[in-house]
DNA sequence: CGGACTAGGTTG
DNA sequence: CAACCTAGTCCG
């Protein structure tokens, strides 16, 4: 499995990085009178610590961002402490990490354990807000692993995303990402949130964002993904890289994944982030919507998925019907799949004992 | 797949 | 008793 997101390093990095914090205060100092010294290139450095005068700052260090990367089963991120929500979060997924018995209806939203409560959100922040909790590293990327799934659950790797665009076309980019794991063995995805500026009706550019709850969790204007693919391990063929910027309100069915497709530069102009600094873009890699297709799947085919999903959680003959009934409505005729989805469904609850008992007794 | 919300039971 | 948690229902 992925090292790189190994739990076992998980506590072994917690604990490097509190000692390196621990020494890094202890360095910091005031020399007279000034924060640091110059080395012989003129740039400032830290003066060997023995040097330090005894000063406030030797003992108490400079103010810490906690901004460090935190990791999981299967993702990292940078949490933003102020506003509450994740800088970025990255991911790998493959071909077998998409599929598996992991549930979502067995997980929970939770503040992260690892994060301090007084720099975390709470699912009541949340609540009756008007705003849902969309996660950056999707839960449907981690099938595999329940662990790696429930961790996608923390709050840390959530924002307060559009109702509309978390399930539609949030939801659609999401589904394209699995799907190049069937032509590309490796795929990273960087996602996160963003606030851009906007220009005023007094043409002045300022950025004005919402905040939620008590906790005044920040509401992102924007949300990006930047996506690495890699054919083989062995190929010598370039990455594929994409960049994306998706506004955080609904996205009807008429617009197109390229449409939103930004250079990586300019995104990483807008977040302030270098994505994977020690790969050279412009030499090594192709635009992902040259070699692949950048379609996301379209009205038909996605409501007949919804529909699928929704019959395979029915419970009930009436609720069952109504799934049908609605997809009828919407003017979408079931295929071959569906149909016998629902009369294995329907035989499922027919042959449950509870629903047997009933109909014998009404 | 992506979500919210409520009811009813459990707990201190 | 209220505060909490889980299961269940519903929607896009």
């Amino acid at each position: 499995m992925s090292g790189r997101f190994g739990r076992l390093l998980l506590s072994r990095r917690f604990l490097t990085g509190f000692v390196v914090g621990a020494a890094v205060s202890t360095a910091s100092c005031l020399t007279a009178g000034h924060l640091f010294e110059k080395n012989e290139k003129g740039h400032y450095v830290e003066p060997p610590a023995e040097l330090c005068e005894d000063h406030l700052l030797k003992e108490y260090g400079f103010p810490v961002v906690g901004a460090e990367i935190r990791h999981y089963t299967n993702h990292a991120l940078s949490y933003d402490q102020e506003k509450r929500i994740p800088r970025w979060v990255i991911e790998h997924i493959s071909k077998s990490k998409v599929v598996g018995t992991a549930d979502r209806q067995h997980c929970k939203f939770k503040p992260d354990p690892n994060i301090s409560p007084i720099f975390s959100a709470t699912n009541e922040d949340y609540w009756k807000s008007g705003w849902s909790r969309g996660h950056m590293a999707p839960a449907g990327n981690n099938k595999f692993s329940t662990q790696a799934m429930a961790e996608t659950f923390y709050l840390s790797n959530i924002v307060p995303q559009n109702y509309e665009n978390n399930s539609g076309f949030w939801n659609r980019v999401e589904m394209y990402c699995r799907d190049l794991t069937a032509k590309f063995d490796d795929v990273w995805i960087v996602s996160g949130p963003l606030t851009l500026p906007e220009t005023g009706d007094d043409g002045k550019r300022k950025v004005i964002y919402p905040v939620i709850g008590k906790d005044d969790v920040a509401v992102p204007s924007h949300l990006f993904k930047v996506i690495l693919a890699r054919r083989g391990k062995t190929e010598p063929e370039p990455l594929v890289l994409g960049a994306f910027v998706v506004p955080n309100r609904p996205i009807s069915f008429s617009h197109q994944l390229p449409e939103f497709q930004v250079d990586i530069e300019e995104l990483e102009k807008m977040s302030g982030l270098t994505f994977f600094p020690r790969l050279d873009k412009a030499k090594n890699c192709k635009n992902i919507c040259d070699i692949h297709h950048c379609k996301l799947i379209e009205f038909e085919e996605f409501t007949l998925f919804l529909a699928g999903r929704k019959i395979q959680s029915a419970k009930t003959l009436d609720r069952l019907e109504k799934v049908m009934s609605e997809l009828k409505e919407s003017g979408i005729h079931p295929n071959e799949y569906l149909l016998n989805l629902y009369k294995k469904k329907e035989d499922e609850i027919l042959q449950d004992p509870k629903v047997t008992r009933e109909r014998k007794t009404g």
